[in-house]
RNA sequence: GUGGAAUUGGUGAAGGGGUUAACACGGUGGAUUGUGGUUCCAUUAUGCAAGGGUUCGAAUCCCUUAUUCCACC
């Protein structure tokens, strides 16, 4: 079939919500959506039919840690990346970028034009990650959307620091269009900036110039406030083009989510859910809990009553509470079922929303019981 | 029965006269936003077997008692 379709269906009234459909060659996800990461070509302590079951359309991959282990060639030679994980949906892979900055020493000396030098976490290697290099390994993995090679700029960074690393950025995504060139793959551009409204622009009109199947808005979620990152997802979202998908890359907390739809975001990833799940934290609509809490020892009632997921509804707090302070997997698998599954949730009521035109209500309802527990 | 050694928090323990008893595990809270998968941070003994004594000052020295262990009869 080609390369993915997305298609608007219906701005809310009151907000810049958008309800639409993005059509890809492993099935058809309705947006807004919640996209969980499985970094290492497996969403962490989840098989593909639980992520099955728990709804969640599109996950997400990373180009650096496939790189490494077991390399592109193997994904390639097994058939690629859907085949080796035997996931039928739609997966969308970053392009390592922000694992090799996070790995790069001396940042003068290791960003250089051509690209980003750092040490392998594995064995020390000192290698070289280009814009062509990313491209080329996520064609290999032949993952359904491909992510432009760009600088995730730290927060704080200082206008000039901004200026030519956003500018660096957009030199790297026109050099891997150039040599993207799976026909079943799409790509996105990545809109850069750091907080400062006009570069936000800029970056977002010379990406939109360069004519990718998506945008996303990367730089959020390193440690601004939240009403920075707000703002920098309104500097950039209104020069992106309606028909085309949004995507807010490292956004995962509830409310953030809310605040990023209703600003006409239609994409989101995050660690969040399956790492808190990991450390025996939780969402519920009454806020987040830590189960380990000693509260929980002899609680036999489910994570939340109200929640579909396989978790809330075969096991108790009790239960879940002493897997993860034994330290059992399975109590980590239950938590990550049940938080992606509340993020997945949240998106399906958020769609609801948007289609009743009454998506403020619902965020005022929403916040008022998860902030006062 | 005689002689010797030991007794520090929930656990393993350091400290052999000088202000707030090391460290580790465990416990209890908290953190975590394009994941370097068991991480990070905080907190956790007003007390060193019990009682008495020496000393300006004692977990540290002395005495008594209790308990435990070892050796000998």
């Amino acid at each position: 079939m080609g390369k993915i379709k997305y298609e608007l269906l219906k701005e809310e009234k009151n907000t810049k919500a958008r309800l639409g459909i993005i059509e890809t060659n492993y099935g058809r996800v309705n947006t807004p959506i919640f996209m969980p990461v499985g970094t290492q070509a497996t969403v962490k302590t989840l098989s593909p039919e639980e992520l099955k079951d728990i709804h969640c359309g599109i996950i997400l991959s990373n180009t650096y840690h496939l790189w490494l282990r077991p390399g592109e060639n193997v994904v390639d030679q097994s058939g690629g990346l859907h085949k080796f994980m035997n996931y039928d949906g739609p997966i969308l892979t970053d392009s390592g970028g922000f694992q090799v900055f996070s790995l790069a020493r001396n940042k003068k000396k290791d960003i250089i034009e051509e690209g980003v030098k750092f040490k392998s976490h594995l064995d020390g290697t000192n290698l070289l990650l280009t814009p062509e290099k990313s491209i080329e390994i996520q064609n290999k993995l032949d993952s359904d959307i491909a992510m432009s090679f760009d600088e995730c700029i730290p927060y704080p960074a200082t206008y000039e620091y901004a200026k030519q690393s956003t500018e660096r950025t957009l030199r790297w995504a026109k050099r891997g269009k150039d040599v993207h060139n799976n026909p079943n793959q799409s790509l996105f551009g990545i809109v850069q900036g750091s907080e400062y409204e006009d570069l936000r622009k800029w970056s977002a009109e010379e990406t939109v110039k360069l004519d990718f199947d998506g945008y996303s808005i990367g730089g959020t979620s390193v440690g601004e406030d939240k009403d920075t990152m707000y703002k920098m997802v309104d500097y950039a979202i209104k020069y992106l083009p309606k028909d085309k998908p949004r995507y807010l890359m490292g956004v995962g907390d509830p409310i953030d989510l809310i605040e990023g739809v209703i600003r006409g975001v239609d994409m989101f990833d995050c660690v969040l859910p399956t790492r808190l799940a990991r450390h025996g934290n939780c969402f519920t609509h009454h806020g987040r809990i830590n189960i380990r809490n000693q509260k929980y020892k002899e609680d036999f009632t489910p994570l939340e009553e109200s929640c579909d997921c396989y978790a809330c509804k075969n096991y108790t707090k009790a239960y879940i509470r002493h897997l993860i302070v034994a330290n059992e997997t399975f109590g980590a698998r239950l938590l990550s079922i049940h938080n992606i599954r509340f993020l997945v949730k949240l998106m399906e009521d958020l769609r609801v929303a948007i289609k009743e035109d009454n998506i403020l209500e619902y965020k005022e309802k929403f916040i008022k019981e998860y902030e006062n527990k």
